[in-house]
DNA sequence: ACAAAAGTGTTAAATGTACACCCATGC
DNA sequence: GCATGGGTGTACATTTAACACTTTTGT
């Protein structure tokens, strides 16, 4: 069975670039390419879409086909559609970023044969494509966002203590932030919620852990309360 | 000639809002349906995406043809990709929003045939397909970045008084702005050349005109500086 | 002379920034 | 007892917000 137009049509996929927290490093992950072009290097996970399924449905499939996760955070970050950014024919690439924490859940890299990995953003391969581009444009996106939308938490575990979450922003920032001032801003939004729990199995004195307060967030920005850091 | 495709493949086409400032009205460019489906209902034009040209020049070509102009402001802003979001077959759209000054030279609406025209934002009518949804983004999107990036100088003509950049904040954010804090905070950043003209065939006392500094402005962003309103 | 918008500074309040020590815990 | 990070307050600097009158020009 075949498919037929009148004019040449353009394939499309989802690129999948997905950000993983690990202790103090900010990873991607890769998965290494087994057939031509680009044999052996390493790529951003991505597929077709479906015709029967929508852009966002065909990035949470390609997650969930490569990691086994589910419910993160997942937005889309832009479509790229340069004539030659495959060899092969026309291919036009909606990229979504996600955010998971690879914090406690072992997050497996590929679900099938693929040699799959995941890599610190400073140290990072040469990659397939134009998905060197991608990829800046994704650290651009969430370096962009991170200081007025609520998104660090997406790379923690649910619950998380203020330095871990400082961490997050020093990271992705790439600037120390001071500890008394980061706690005052980020207390003072009052969209944490102060749980009666503390860390566990660390060396030293354990800290008290927060969640976020989504529904909070929510009800303060219909009453137009800005996040901003 | 047909091409024939292994797996059904979506339509790919760019939307365009196309933003234009008209005074004290911010308008948009609409389409009037001549064919089913939504027949004689508004839209946003666009057209479908040439296997052999990017996504931008798939948008600035459309926007060519429909206004006549170039070298505007133009940004990808999302796709769409809805199953059904085109009753006809599967769709998937680029949207783009441009932003131009209707001041002085008249824009055509559209170089053919088809009934197109200028809607304020507050006056919209009923569009076709998902372009009510399209055109909210857009107009959230406009209103996010104008706070961060220098895009507002885009709706005004190449030399405007500071009045004017003025109005377009409060016409965008939809707010009051107090007229010595603004002019404070935007000459403070030094990104306007003052100019030693003067407004013309105004009915009270002309103002100066400035015009934004791009080059000073790029010069600066490299050495650290954040745009902001 | 009046209508319309241009242009201009000061003050108080709020926010941001810099900074250092004691505390609790595990080893 | 010492190493490690947790937790806390204040003073100063900067930024934002509120506010009203004079000037210029065209009619």
């Amino acid at each position: 069975m075949a498919f037929e137009y009148k004019y040449p049509r353009a394939a499309l996929t989802v690129d999948c670039i997905i950000f993983g927290l690990d202790k103090d490093d900010l990873k991607v992950m890769l998965i290494q390419r087994d057939i031509e072009p680009f044999e052996g290097q390493w790529a951003l996970p991505g597929g077709f879409v479906h015709v029967d399924e929508t852009l966002d449905e065909a990035a949470r499939r390609e997650l969930k086909e490569e990691t086994g996760i589910r419910n993160v955070f997942l937005e889309q970050l832009y479509t790229f559609g340069d004539v030659n950014r495959d060899p092969r024919e026309r291919v036009v690439s909606v990229a979504y970023y996600a955010l998971i924490s690879l914090e406690g859940h072992k997050i497996k890299a590929s679900s099938d044969a693929r040699n799959a990995a995941w890599f610190s953003i400073t140290d990072m391969p040469a990659l397939a494509f134009d998905h060197e581009r991608i990829f800046e444009m994704a650290l651009q996106r969430l370096k962009g966002k991170i200081r007025y939308q609520p998104i660090g938490f997406e790379l923690l575990p649910k619950k998380f203590a203020l330095s871990e979450l400082q961490r997050v922003y020093e990271l992705i920032l790439e600037k120390p932030l001071d500890k008394r001032n980061f706690r005052k801003k980020i207390l003072s939004m009052d969209i944490l919620k102060s749980l009666d729990e503390i860390q566990q199995d660390v060396s030293h004195r354990a800290a008290r852990l927060y969640s976020f307060d989504e529904a909070e967030y929510r009800q303060m920005v219909k009453k137009g309360f800005l996040f901003e850091i």
